[in-house]
DNA sequence: GGGGCCAACTTGTTCAGACAAGTTCTCCGC
DNA sequence: GCGGAGAACTTGTCTGAACAAGTTGGCCCC
């Protein structure tokens, strides 16, 4: 908690939390928080921005802001770590390699990860629980450059995430993820232990550096029993895109 | 395009957009930009702060901002309005509502669109189409306070959103969409034209004014052979979060 | 009681300046 | 040629001020 308008949103995020500020009733005037902070009215404009831009709470000119929900929505770190997001909810993340190879980059591979065609990338087919059952199916394809960080990593690790950070101070920052329902293959099923054919929430993502270089991408594929994804939007921010197909 | 900055932010847009600004390459500096376009550098900041949460730059400290997409995503207009959506995309929005009647709010609806429980609401089922192809079942329920309004509608609009506007001013504000795949049902099936326990993307979502009292409620299925839906994030922004069932 | 108008309030936009904090590049020495 | 130190550059934070634009609530009149 560094910044000022880190820590005043956080406050107001807790008052929310704890409903002070209760679902569907009015925050009071920047002015007044600005008072009440004793910070200037640019510093609470930032602070409320945040919680504007997490969907918690309404803005529109004229009027006080409202409150729309009261549940906060995970952290991007939850987002991108299958096992920080696992921790997050007081579960046990497991997981394991249940394939491994390099292949030559094809098209699209070289496409998203901003490679020459050919260039060898990583494959790995990953296998991940909750507590122990079954609830994703990653398939993921590393950039040749971080490959070799990835190749060494034990097949029962938790968060290659974590890992990676740890190795080469690698960290994922931005990520762009395309959703849509398949059905399960013989060989999903199979590693997911449900019956084939049965509906998967399947997500293809593609992740890049601080930076702006491409890492990784990946098509994960959900248990839609176990898990789900929620996005929140408004005029003002609009996160989520329709696509139709190809 | 009113304000400055948004004038811009859309040219900052543009020229991304027609390559003159490539991905993984820089943006001009916020002093540079700022001189360029004659105005102050919060302006600026306004500016590429919207880029930012588009994700179509990346932005950190002390390094020059880095393009990470060039294609623009749809707006929030035309992810709420199934017709303005394939509007935008050159095709025509059919639709046709295949059930309709008034029920007492159960507790789950009451607690969504905050009203008293047994307030009578109107549920509505609608099969939409892209060119006359059925892609989308939306099973909706209104409350009690917009129903008069809904219920009027032609069975074969093309748009709701559109002529609730119209006739009431309504505007639809903020949105939370929680996503997953289920197994179409023999119902399900025969309406979108598909086959049995395929699979299908459901989007569950709440509307609200901008006032933050909700509107609707709805159940929507897409086939997943037509529609997806793509979400982009960073450590700074994240509107996208994963759930567990219940 | 209802409708309309106006004043007070509140958020949005924009400016100019100052300093903090992180990155990048150059130049120097080895 | 390579690495390290440092300067120059760039984004992030914060202040204080002024005006624009939209909302809300109260008051008055019919």
């Amino acid at each position: 908690m560094a910044t000022r308008h880190e820590e005043i949103a956080d406050e107001l995020r807790r008052a929310i939390d704890r409903e002070q500020y209760t679902v569907g009733s009015r925050l009071p005037a920047e002015t007044e928080l600005a008072a009440r902070y004793a910070v200037s009215r640019g510093t609470v404009r930032q602070a409320v921005a945040a919680l504007t831009a997490e969907g918690l709470i309404g803005s529109r000119q004229g009027a006080r802001r409202v409150v729309l929900a009261s549940r906060r929505s995970q952290s991007f770190a939850e987002l991108r770590s299958f096992a920080q997001w696992a921790a997050a909810m007081g579960r046990e993340a497991t997981g394991r390699v249940a394939a491994q190879e390099y292949r030559p980059a094809t098209a699209q591979d070289a496409s998203r990860l901003q490679l020459p065609e050919g260039t060898p990338v990583l494959h790995v087919l990953r296998v991940r629980g909750l507590d122990g059952e079954p609830v994703l199916l990653e398939r993921t394809v590393y950039a040749d450059w971080i490959a070799p960080a990835v190749e060494g990593i034990d097949p029962h690790a938790p968060s290659v995430t974590q890992l990676l950070f740890d190795t080469t101070g690698l960290v994922f920052a931005y990520g762009e993820h395309v959703i849509d329902a398949v059905a399960a293959g013989a060989r999903d099923a199979e590693l997911l232990g449900v019956r084939r054919s049965s509906p998967l929430l399947r997500v293809r993502r593609v992740t890049t550096t601080r930076e702006g270089r491409p890492v990784e991408w990946s098509d994960d594929r959900y248990r839609s029993d176990a898990v789900s994804f929620s996005v929140h939007n408004s005029t003002a921010s609009n996160a989520l895109a329709r696509k139709t197909a190809e």
